[in-house]
Formats: C-alpha cells, sequence, structure tokens
DNA sequence: GCCCAGGTGGGAG
DNA sequence: CTCCCACATGGG
C-alpha cells in the first residue's frame, strides 16, 4: 500500500490549487476528495480542514517529493498577510479569496507539454487533452486507496513515448496544429538537446529563454513552466486574463517590479480572483 | 451556429 | 516597435 502524508500548513486550500489552471490532473472526487495522478503515481487528497490537508497513497520513500510539490517550506501566509494590508484593493480581495492557493513543483516534462497545448484552449479542453495523451502513451498502473476501491491510471508518458509517437498520430487525439510542437520538444528533450534537468539551477529569465528555443514556446508558456515546474517565483505569466486584469483593473500597466520575487504568485492569485471570484 | 480559449509564428507597416 | 492574421479543435 502506502503511507499517507499530513500536511499541516495555513493556506492550503485543495479546491482552490485544483481550479487554478497550474495544474490538469488534479479532479474532484467528492466534497472534500481530490485525486490526482504524478511522478507516476495515484494518490488521493483530503481536505480536513483550513489548515490541513493528507495525501492518501504516498509510498514511504516519495514522503519528501510529495512535501516539495506542495511547497510545504514556503511561508504563504505572510504574503497574503502583506496583501490584504496593502494599498492595492484589488490584490486585497484577490489574496483574501485565493488565501489557499499555492505554487506546486511538478514535473518538467509533463508541464511543459501541458503548457504547449495550453495555447488557445480553455482549461476543460486542455485537460481532456492531456487525459487522452496519458490514456494512449502513458503506462497503465493501477492502484487501491484506503476506503477506496481498485483504480486504474494512467501515468504522463515518457518524452520517448510522444517522440516515438510522431506527429501524425498525435494529431489524431486532437492537438491541432499544436502536433508539431508537441512532437518537436519531445523529440528534443528526448535527444538530449534539452535538459530539463540542468534548468533547475539556471535563474528564471535563462530558464524561460531557453526554453523559448523549442518551436511553439513563447513567453507565456516558457513562464508557466518556470513557475509552475521550475518554482521560478518571479516568473510572470501574462495570458489573455492577466491582460484583462492590467486593462480593466489597472488602466493598462501594473508594475510587478514592486513585487519581485513573489510576482508570479501574485499573478495566481490574480488569475484565480478574475475568472473565479469577481 | 457562434464566440472564445492560461498563444505563437510570421508578416506588414 | 506595434498591429494583424492564420492556425485546429472543442467547450459553453
Amino acid at each position: 500500500m502506502g503511507d499517507d502524508l499530513l500536511i499541516q500548513t495555513n493556506n492550503i486550500s485543495l479546491k482552490q490549487i485544483a481550479e487554478s489552471g497550474q495544474c490538469f490532473r488534479m479532479n474532484q472526487i467528492s466534497e472534500k476528495r481530490y485525486g490526482l495522478v504524478a511522478f507516476g503515481e495515484y494518490v488521493e487528497l483530503l481536505q480536513l480542514d483550513d489548515c490541513r490537508a493528507e495525501v492518501l497513497g504516498v509510498p514511504q520513500e516519495m514522503l519528501p517529493v510529495w512535501e516539495d510539490y506542495f511547497d510545504l517550506g514556503y511561508d504563504y501566509g505572510s504574503v497574503v498577510k502583506m496583501l490584504c494590508k496593502g494599498e492595492d484593493v484589488f490584490l486585497r480581495k484577490a489574496a483574501a479569496f485565493g488565501s489557499g492557493l499555492r505554487i506546486l513543483r511538478q514535473e518538467p516534462f509533463e508541464t511543459l507539454i501541458s503548457f504547449i497545448i495550453s495555447q488557445n484552449k480553455n482549461i476543460p479542453a486542455i485537460k481532456k487533452i492531456i487525459e487522452k495523451i496519458c490514456l494512449t502513451y502513458g503506462e497503465k498502473k493501477r492502484r487501491r486507496i484506503k476506503g477506496g476501491s481498485d483504480i486504474a491510471y494512467y501515468a504522463f508518458p515518457a518524452p520517448e513515448k510522444l517522440a516515438e509517437a510522431g506527429k501524425d498520430a498525435l494529431r489524431t487525439l486532437g492537438l491541432g496544429y499544436r502536433d508539431e510542437y508537441v512532437h518537436g520538444a519531445a523529440l528534443a528533450v528526448a535527444e538530449g538537446r534539452l535538459d530539463l534537468c540542468k534548468l533547475k539551477d539556471k535563474s528564471c529569465e535563462e530558464v524561460i529563454l531557453e526554453l523559448m528555443e523549442l518551436r511553439g514556446v513563447g513567453r507565456k508558456v516558457a513562464s508557466c513552466v518556470a513557475l509552475f515546474a521550475f518554482h521560478k517565483l518571479e516568473s510572470i505569466p501574462v495570458d489573455v486574463w492577466i491582460n484583462r486584469v492590467i486593462e480593466e483593473i489597472y488602466g493598462g500597466s501594473f508594475r510587478w517590479e514592486t513585487y519581485k520575487n513573489q510576482a508570479g504568485l501574485i499573478q495566481q492569485y490574480m488569475f484565480y480572483y478574475i475568472r473565479n471570484g469577481r
């Protein structure tokens, strides 16, 4: 089986994280329960109360990885408090509304492919295609979570699998014109031209520029990978929603420099609030 | 049937 | 530099 990881920290909301648009394989099962596939494992997440959550089905040796995944070492409470006390009315509301958000440390390759797919697509469509990719090319596994039934799930495929698949086969999954982008990125990683492991230690801007070498990866997608996989909190993905905030709330420009190493997190509060709050 | 989606690449001005 | 368009597909 596996052990269960009890997470005790302020500012954790599974609901908010699942709806935050940073991950695409975290799905609600029931009121306070979510299912998630990552690191080739299926786990279930349980919201116990405002400051406690539980990860069910974690193998012993994977405990540190999952603690890392949920970024337990970072004090989100202090950022929320700072914003709620600040003068920016919009950010005050945004931080209060999304106070349970966290920036996950997701697997780089999966994050890269996911956000290549995300371009010009809405979140439900993105999730559907990713699931189809996993179903078609990912390894099939089984797992029983305590108090649940036997679950079959599919890991996110390795770069080699998607590289071998070829873009014509990928097209049939509904990727549209993104087929060559996905295939090209998988090939670059599989052939070692792009070493995702090495990016981890580089600066935010270096990560973004290197990822932008890939065809189909612009600044927005690269920024998402930098933020949601490599945890570069100064990375600021600017999409149609953030542009909408800047236009409608801030009259055309926003001073990101004010928030430096928290800019990416600020961006996430904005994104979540404008889409789900007001 | 219509509009739009966590954009990008390419070209024109 | 900024504007503008095509791109393939599907959700609401």
